[in-house]
DNA sequence: TTCCGAAACTAACAAACGTTAGTTAGTTTT
DNA sequence: AAAACTAACTAACGTTTGTTAGTTTCGGAA
């Protein structure tokens, strides 16, 4: 049994629903439309998950584990902070066109969580913020980075990627390393010549 | 009479709809959670507004005329291109902060434009940024700019000032001056040292 | 073939939705 | 003073919402 996973309706309606909340946002989504998408009755779905905010929630936070599973793991390689930086640039890209819809529902959506929810969000959230932070502030005091605010850097380069889920198609020919090869460059060297 | 603007109830429901629908989005929000705000009763409102939906529209497409008229003053600006994208920068902080609501409805509620709305909008933008995007080209052209991907670097800029929207606060203690030479700096110069 | 549980169905619920109708009090116009 | 207008109200409308209950279908194991 190496690593056959198996496609379980559970996993079908998660999908689906990544793709209708990416659309219509999570409050116009409504359960009948996701059903229509899947297959079955509305009724159907509750034989498989427990709610609407159910889907929420497993959307949100598993892609934010995965989004702190992978920081962790470039932090611990040996390498510059600007490789650093530029891994997490590439990695950002790469969730972002894997798994566009559920990324997508992460940005937008998880303001819909319960309020329980919410919290340990925010805090998920906020925990990764100060971690991309930290790198940046460590390549400052390395010389590798120019002495800049911070703040604005780290949310200059996240909100920079963010982007790439409203524009990236397959369509218009540019590979994903490509892109990130692109976003990279402007970002550590900016647009003057 | 010298512009003494006269504060209309239908002014201030835009105001307090605009605030609703950045906290709970479109589908989210309720008419009578924002009569509640506004301090009459649902049904009352509408002796002032024809629908929920024209409160999106006159949201999304009062913003958005804003911002065609700054970027064609600018435009005309005899100071060379760098110069023209730094004031571009510059005016979409401008906007963020002085009508941060209004702003964060058309970046993520111009979805729920009715159909027919929505393609007028999405031909309003994308007009802005085949204009931004030629200023860019430009500069290029004069040898101002790297020869960077346009579209890449047009997206990146624009990302990057949305997220001035999820960040900014008085509380802070960052001008919006600073704000923008900052973002200005990153964008131009990146941050590699 | 029989049996059983999983997964589909139909029907219905209560709550919430945007909106309309009808009315009333207060103000402005004629 | 009469008429018209403005802006608020209460009540209700017809839908749509997420969800539950009860029933039927169906594939695989005994």
């Amino acid at each position: 049994m190496t690593s056959v996973q198996k496609i379980t309706k559970r996993a079908i309606i998660l999908k689906e629903a990544a793709k209708l909340f990416k659309e219509k946002g999570f409050g116009g989504a409504t359960m009948r439309d996701l059903a229509e998408r899947v297959g079955i009755e509305a009724a159907s779905m509750y034989n498989h998950i427990r709610s609407k905010d159910e889907l929420l929630e497993e959307i949100c936070f598993g892609i934010g584990r995965k989004y702190d599973e992978q920081l962790s793991q470039i932090d611990q390689k040996k390498i510059t902070y600007p490789e650093k930086i530029e891994a997490v640039i590439a990695f950002h890209i790469q969730m972002i066109i894997e798994d566009a819809n559920a990324v997508s529902v992460l940005n937008n959506d998880w303001k819909f969580l319960n309020s329980g929810q919410m919290i340990e969000f925010k805090a998920m959230r906020n925990e990764y913020e100060k971690h991309l932070a930290a790198l940046i502030s460590k390549g400052i005091e390395q010389g590798a980075f120019k002495k800049i605010n911070v703040s604005v850097a780290l949310f200059t380069i996240l909100s920079s990627l963010r982007w790439v889920e409203l524009w990236y198609k397959p369509s218009r020919g540019i590979s994903k390393e490509d892109l990130a090869k692109d976003i990279s460059a402007i970002l550590m060297n900016g647009v003057k010549a």
